[in-house]
RNA sequence: GCCAAAGUAGCUCAGCUGGUAGAGCAGCUGAUUUGUAAUCAGCUGGUCGUAGGUUCGAUUCCUAUCUUUGGCUCCA
C-alpha cells in the first residue's frame, strides 16, 4: 500500500498508509485528542475525521476553539444541518435550499409550507437541542449521479444544487449526502461536507433572526425564509460574541446621533437627513477637510442645479437606465427630475466655451446634493439615505491620462482613509452591468483602462462582476460599520459614454475635435455615510477639528458666571467652538453632562481661577490638566486641532 | 420592492387574557451657591404611528396604511 507523508503543525512528519483516517491519526497521537477532534485539515482542505486520506501534505487536527476559523466553520456548518433537521421535523414539507457557515455564524435558506415567525425560533432551538443531545453521528454517503439525483427529485432547490454540483469543474461525478444518524432512518441532506463527527460536539449556539432571501439572490425567483444563527466552540465564545453585538449597538451612529443631537430623520421625508446645528458643524468640517485636499490637487469647485429638465436625463441615459431611482417633479407642465448624480451638470459646465487639450485633465468638484429613490426597506440611518451630499468630482481627460489620474485618486483615497485610521480597505472592481449604455467595444476599453490603472496604483482588488455603473466600470472603496457590515464609500468610474452622449468635446493638438474621457470619482462617497462610519469608528469621541463643541466653560457657582462669559468670549474670538454651562448645578453634574456629550475640553472656573486669571482644564479621557491662562489653552487647542486620531 | 419584528411623554421603557395610561431621565418652578461623572422638593407633559372596523367600551382584537429595525435585493 502507498504511504503518504503528513506534516503536522509542529513541523514533524508522519508517514502513514494511504487511506488512513484523520481519526486514526488523532488516536495514535493521543486518545484525548481523538475525543476532542472535530475534523482535519489537509492542504487547506477540511475533511471529515473518518475520510480516508489519500495525499501527502500539511496536516492538522481541528479541535474546538473560538480562535480557529476552521473549527468554527465545521461547527457552524454542522449546526446549520441540525437547524435544517429541526425545521423539517417541526414543519413537515419543508424544502431545503442552502445552509452555509458565514463569517459570524451560519444561516439556512428554506421554504416552509407555512410562513415562520420570530417566535418559532425558540421552538426550533428546543428541537435542535434535542438533536444535539441525541449525539447522532454525521455519516457521509457518496452516491453516483443517478442514485444521488434520485434522492433529491422531490426537492427543487436541492435538485438544482445537485445539478450544479455535478457541473462544477472539480466534480468527480458523485454526489455526497450527510445523514445525521442511521441511513434511511434519520434525516439527511445533500451536502459536500465536511462535518463534525456527531451532533453532541455542538456546545453553544443561538438562533438570531429571520429574514427573507431570494433563491440565488434573484428577485424574480422564489422568496425563501432565511434563519440566521451562530455557533461557537463553547458557551464563553457565544457569550463573548453576544456581548460584542451589545457593545457594537452602543457605537451605532443612529444612537449616538440622537444622544449628541447631531441629526434626525422623520416620516415626512424618509431617508433624508435633518442636520441639527451640531451635525451641521461636522458636515461643514468634513467638507472643509476634503476641500483643502482637493484645492492642493488642482480641482475646481462648482455648484450646479438640483432640478434639471427631463430632456437632459433622456440624453444622458438616466431616464432610461436609472429611471426608477429618480425623484420627478413638475414645474407647471414641465417635467423635471431632481438630480441623482452630478455628472450631466458638470458636462454642461465643461461644454461652456471651447476646451483645448491644454485644459485637460480638467478636474471639476462639487459637494453636490443628490436624491435617489432607494427602495423602501433599504434605508439605514445615515448609511443609506435618499438625499445625500457627494464629495463628487469629474475629471475630464484623455485616454492616456486615465491611468495616472486614477492612480492619483487611489492615493488620495488611501491618504484620507489612513488619516482616520482606516488602513485595511476592501477594494472592489465592478464590471459592466446588464443595464448599461454604450457599445461592448467601449466597455472593453474602459475596463481595460481601469485595470491598467489599478496596476499603476499597485492596488489589490476583489472582482465584482456585473456591478458597475450604467455608463462605466468602477472601483469601490469599502469601509465597515460597527457590526462589520460593508459600506461602499469612495469610488472611481471610467466613463467613455456620457461625454459623448452629452456632446463634450475638446480641440486636440491635431486641431481636430475629440471626446474626452470622464472619470467620476468620490473619495469619501457621501458625506452622510462617511460621517456615519466616523461616528461608529470614534464612538462619538471625535477629533477636535471635527467635534461640534470643542470646549465648555463650567463656572463652579453663579458667582463666577461673569468671568466664565469672559472666557467664553475670548475663546469664540480665537475660533474655538465653545459653550457655557450657566445652570444652577454642582460641578460633578456639569462634568457628567460634558462627558456624556463627549466634549473634549472642560474649563472649570471658580474663585481660584478668577483671582489668577486662569482656567482649570479637564481633558476628555485624560482628566485634570491643571490650570493655565486662556491664551495657553488656545495654543493647546491649536496643536490638538491638527491631530486626526 | 420582498420576509420577519416593532411604533406608548423630548429620551429610555412598563402597561397580564379589552374597562379612556405609568416610571426613570430630561424640562419647568423653588430651595441650595456648589471644586472634577447625577443636591433636594414640587409641578408640567401622552386623542398610545395614522385611518377604518368589531364591541356598550379598543393602547390592548381585526383590516389597511405610513415609518423604523434585522436581513434579501439594490446602491454613495
Amino acid at each position: 500500500m502507498n504511504q503518504i507523508e503528513l506534516t503536522l503543525p509542529d513541523g514533524s512528519v508522519r508517514s502513514v498508509a494511504s487511506g488512513t483516517t484523520g481519526l486514526e491519526i488523532a488516536k495514535s497521537i493521543a486518545e484525548g485528542l481523538a475525543r476532542k477532534a472535530l475534523a482535519i485539515k489537509l492542504n487547506d482542505k477540511i475533511l471529515d475525521l473518518n475520510r480516508p486520506l489519500k495525499e501527502s501534505g500539511t496536516f492538522k487536527i481541528i479541535t474546538p476553539s473560538n480562535e480557529d476559523a476552521d473549527a468554527l466553520f465545521v461547527l457552524r456548518h454542522s449546526c446549520a444541518h441540525v437547524l435544517a433537521e429541526a425545521v423539517c421535523d417541526l414543519y413537515p414539507g419543508t424544502q431545503l435550499a442552502y445552509g452555509p457557515a458565514i463569517d459570524k455564524g451560519f444561516y439556512y435558506d428554506l421554504m416552509t409550507p407555512t410562513p415562520l415567525v420570530f417566535d418559532d425560533l425558540a421552538k426550533i432551538e428546543k428541537r435542535m437541542k434535542e438533536i444535539i443531545k441525541e449525539d447522532r453521528p454525521f455519516i457521509r454517503l457518496e452516491l453516483n449521479k443517478e442514485e444521488g439525483l434520485a434522492r433529491v427529485q422531490k426537492d427543487k432547490y436541492k435538485l438544482d444544487n445537485a445539478e450544479r454540483a455535478l457541473q462544477r469543474e472539480d466534480s468527480d461525478g458523485t454526489l455526497s449526502f450527510y445523514v445525521t444518524g442511521k441511513q434511511n432512518e434519520n434525516w439527511e441532506d445533500l451536502c459536500a461536507g465536511p462535518h463534525i463527527p456527531n451532533t453532541g460536539k455542538i456546545k453553544a449556539f443561538k438562533l438570531l433572526s429571520l429574514a427573507g432571501a431570494y433563491w440565488h439572490g434573484d428577485q424574480a425567483s422564489d422568496q425563501l425564509t432565511r434563519i440566521y444563527g451562530t455557533c461557537f466552540a463553547d458557551k464563553e465564545g457565544l457569550e463573548t460574541y453576544l456581548k460584542f453585538i451589545e457593545e457594537a449597538e452602543k457605537r451605532d451612529h443612529r444612537k449616538i446621533g440622537k444622544e449628541l443631537d447631531l441629526y434626525h430623520i422623520e416620516d415626512h421625508s424618509p431617508g433624508m437627513v435633518f442636520w441639527h446645528p451640531k451635525g451641521t458643524i461636522m458636515v461643514n468640517a468634513l467638507k472643509q477637510f476634503i476641500r483643502e485636499k482637493l484645492n492642493r490637487l488642482g480641482y475646481d469647485e462648482v455648484i450646479t442645479p438640483e432640478i434639471v429638465d427631463k430632456s437632459l436625463w433622456i440624453k444622458s441615459g438616466h431616464a432610461d437606465k436609472y429611471n426608477e431611482n429618480m425623484f420627478k417633479t413638475m414645474a407647471n407642465d414641465r417635467e423635471m427630475a431632481i438630480k441623482p448624480m452630478n455628472c450631466p451638470c458638470h458636462i454642461e459646465i465643461f461644454n461652456q466655451g471651447l476646451k483645448s487639450w491644454r485644459d485637460l485633465p480638467l478636474r471639476m468638484a462639487e459637494f453636490g446634493k443628490c436624491h435617489r429613490y432607494e427602495p423602501a426597506g433599504t434605508m439605514h440611518g445615515l448609511m443609506r439615505v435618499r438625499g445625500f451630499v457627494q464629495d463628487d468630482a469629474h475629471i475630464f481627460c484623455t485616454e492616456e491620462q486615465i491611468a495616472s489620474e486614477v492612480s492619483n485618486f487611489c492615493k488620495l483615497v488611501k491618504d484620507i482613509y489612513a488619516e482616520f485610521g482606516f488602513n485595511d480597505i476592501l477594494v472592489k472592481f465592478s464590471t459592466r452591468p446588464e443595464k448599461r449604455v454604450g457599445s461592448d467595444d467601449l466597455w472593453d476599453k474602459a475596463e481595460q483602462a481601469l485595470e491598467d490603472a489599478t496596476k499603476l496604483a499597485n492596488l489589490d482588488y476583489q472582482l465584482n462582476p456585473g456591478e458597475g455603473a450604467f455608463y462605466g466600470p468602477k472601483l469601490e472603496f469599502v469601509l465597515k460599520d460597527c457590526l462589520g457590515r460593508d459600506w461602499q464609500c469612495g469610488t472611481i468610474q471610467v466613463d467613455f459614454n456620457l461625454p459623448q452622449r452629452l456632446g463634450a468635446e475638446y480641440v486636440g493638438k491635431d486641431n481636430q475635435k475629440h471626446i474626452p474621457v470622464m472619470l467620476h470619482r468620490a473619495a469619501v462617497g457621501s458625506i452622510e455615510r462617511f460621517l456615519g462610519i466616523l461616528i461608529e469608528e470614534f464612538m462619538g469621541d471625535f477629533p477636535l477639528w471635527l467635534t461640534p463643541v470643542q470646549a465648555r466653560v463650567l463656572p463652579i457657582s453663579e458667582k463666577f458666571v461673569d468671568y466664565a462669559k469672559q472666557v467664553e468670549r475670548d475663546l469664540i474670538n480665537a475660533g474655538v467652538r465653545v459653550e457655557i454651562d450657566e445652570s444652577n448645578e454642582k460641578l460633578g453634574y456639569k462634568i457628567r453632562q460634558c462627558e456624556l456629550q463627549k466634549i473634549p475640553f472642560l474649563l472649570v472656573v471658580g474663585e481660584k481661577e478668577v483671582s489668577e486669571k486662569k482656567v482649570s482644564v479637564r481633558q476628555r479621557k485624560e482628566g485634570d490638566k491643571g490650570s493655565m491662562s486662556v491664551s495657553e489653552f488656545i495654543e493647546m487647542t491649536k496643536k490638538a486641532r491638527d491631530v486626526i486620531r
